[in-house]
DNA sequence: CTTAATTTTTAGCCTAGGCTAAAAATTAAA
DNA sequence: TTTAATTTTTAGCCTAGGCTAAAAATTAAG
């Protein structure tokens, strides 16, 4: 088994490598787990050691195909257990990140089985993001984001890039969730900024709110 | 906040002081927790310092009042989480002790305040321990020892003292679980052993095994 | 009331996972 | 292409929480 920190660190490097595609680098890793670069130095070393993860000095990491599953594992838990935390207990989405990050953690094979068939066996967290099978597959989804869309353009919101509850709770104040219909009715070329339409309520956002909502078209 | 160490420190001189009365000897608490005895006196002092537990050299170790309440407070975290995994993922009695020994070390009060009303704020957990409140009262009852009855005297299990997955898994054998009527059909002065009626069966059953059992006469 | 056995503590060491400061490699700039 | 800036690694240190072996205190036995 992995430890707590082997296993956060495997998660981020996951989550990087989504985003960069190549190797990620030490100071990348260490930028996201707020942490030093010469811990992760360290760390990785010996998740190489361990056949988590390539890594070449100066060169960067990346995870092997058993260290994608590993990942895969622990996002899974994660949002299994945020669907938990807000279909069952009633969490708002913006306050169950935290912790479904202590429960990813816990071990044993048989309560996340028996948590997803309690569930029902989702396939989208709180956030819209994909829940792995337990074999690591994710399931593609083909959504843009909201920045994306040109003027006219409408669709409807399936999920979050960021997942801070500053982002979460400006989205609440404007009444958009999950399966919430948008429409864009302007674009400024200039900053990216948008008129969009949710419900009755025309207002206006910009591109940082934009680029961070994920919109299924229709 | 407390580590993990720490908490399971708590727990175990928790349970320990309720058996003994008194202060719980270094021994004991290395027995338990399966370490050294040195290791526990480090840590001891620790958790002194910390005005968790008063401590005198070669004298053991006693919960102060406020250790008392965060000793309930992991108790009531890893029953409540107990009966979730009963209650709502199906689990057996007998397989919840290990995956709630982690799950009580999730922090966030809100959690459980949640879970708790999720589960309708049960008074005790699937092995009939009583669940503390979020203070750390617990609901007293009183119940005996199966081997304190006598013959011809009957009652109704509520509890075991017990709870390794071996004895569990005997009581289940012979469809003994909380709620079960049991009568004593006799009892063997010289061993203790005694003679049990469980539903239509009747059976021998060893001291061992009733001195495990708690019973609330009738 | 000594001596022996047991319990507990101390001293010193180990590993995981951090950190800082300095050295080395890589990348960017002149 | 040589120098400067940046990134990454190394070396050495720190804390938490373990361990062993030896010393000290307590308890039990003769």
């Amino acid at each position: 088994m992995y430890s707590l920190a082997e296993e956060n660190y495997i998660k981020s490097i996951y989550h990087l490598q989504q985003e960069v595609g190549k190797e990620v680098s030490t100071n990348a890793i260490a930028d996201m787990m707020e942490t030093k670069p010469s811990s992760v130095t360290d760390m990785v070393q010996k998740l190489a050691d361990k056949k988590v993860l390539s890594y070449r000095k100066y060169k960067g990491a990346k995870l092997t195909a058993d260290g994608e599953i590993i990942a895969a594992n622990i996002i899974r838990k994660h949002r299994l257990w945020e669907v938990f935390l807000v279909d069952k207990l009633k969490f708002h989405w913006d306050e169950v990140h935290e912790i479904a990050e202590q429960l990813e953690h816990v071990q044993s094979e048989e309560l996340i089985k028996r948590l997803d068939a309690f569930l029902g066996s989702p396939a989208f967290d709180p956030h819209g993001d994909p829940i792995p099978d337990a074999k690591g597959n994710f399931k593609k989804t083909e959504k843009k984001l909201l920045s994306e869309l040109k003027k006219n353009q409408n669709g409807v919101c399936v999920g979050v890039k960021e997942t801070s509850p500053e982002y979460l709770q400006y989205l609440d104040k404007k009444n958009i969730s999950i399966g919430t219909k948008i429409s864009v009715k302007g674009k400024e070329f200039f900053d990216g900024s948008m008129v969009i339409q949710v419900g009755r309520d025309q207002f206006f956002i910009s591109k940082q709110i934009a680029e961070n909502l994920y919109i299924q078209t229709t």
